[in-house]
DNA sequence: AATATTGTACGATAAAAATCGTACTAAAAT
DNA sequence: ATTTTAGTACGATTTTTATCGTACAATATT
């Protein structure tokens, strides 16, 4: 069974998702821009999550070319449960009431949001 | 500034939140419900946490009370914003999807949910 | 009074994560 | 051809967190 990612994994991993397949030196200036990281301490971390099996990565080009191996979806399951138990003492209520409240999610989204309501009830 | 706790902390956070004032023995009989681990490794988390000022302690009695010294609220805005960057890339429509799509949420709750809708709608 | 139980303190160690420097190599620029 | 630049590899170290054993003290139990 894989091993949760760590906080800074998890950061690689998000900027992966985001970005597609990327060099250390991409990751590397994404990170940078929240907080200060030297480059080898990023290529490390790629490096060791290469070898968990996080990411995959393409040797064949001199600079090498990372990819996530797991799928955000994959990566929710494994913290979404405990954030909830633990944050929001297990209330799905309170998470999304919390999410509602200081994000100004955009009239679309609060029409899907009504739309997934509807079908919800009806079961 | 205070840092962010662990998840061992959070744990710890979690279980005096959701029962109040507690011994390490109360403490650690919930912990172990889930996982196993010793009596003086929760003593020695939540003697960490005092020094850190996540806890208070009551010392007066023999058997030691601790007790939160931080809210669950102050958590939640510690850990929500990189929660959701990280594992639903920052937007607030998947995270409450995925929410409302995992948990068997009461009729209640979807009444409350509408409800703040609807407000937030208004505006 | 003796013994068993329940508790804290604390140090040692282990385990995990993060950080960074240095060496080396390939490629690009001059 | 030389020099500069951009890259990987890798080890060493630091930092943080977790875990546990042992010693000792207070209180209950017999």
């Amino acid at each position: 069974m894989m091993k949760k990612p760590t906080e800074a994994e998890l950061e690689v991993l998000q900027t992966l998702w985001e970005y597609g397949p990327a060099s250390v030196r991409l990751v590397n200036e994404v990170l940078s821009e929240n907080r200060v990281v030297v480059y080898t301490t990023t290529l490390k971390i790629m490096q060791n999550m290469t070898e968990k099996g996080l990411l995959k990565r393409d040797t064949s080009k001199r600079t090498h070319i990372y990819e996530a191996a797991v799928s955000r979806e994959m990566i929710q399951e494994k913290f979404f449960d405990r954030f909830l138990d633990n944050v929001f003492g297990g209330s799905p209520l309170k998470l999304v009431m919390h999410t509602l409240g200081h994000d100004k999610t955009s009239a679309n989204d609060l029409e899907e949001i009504k739309k997934l309501i509807s079908e919800l009830e009806k079961k």
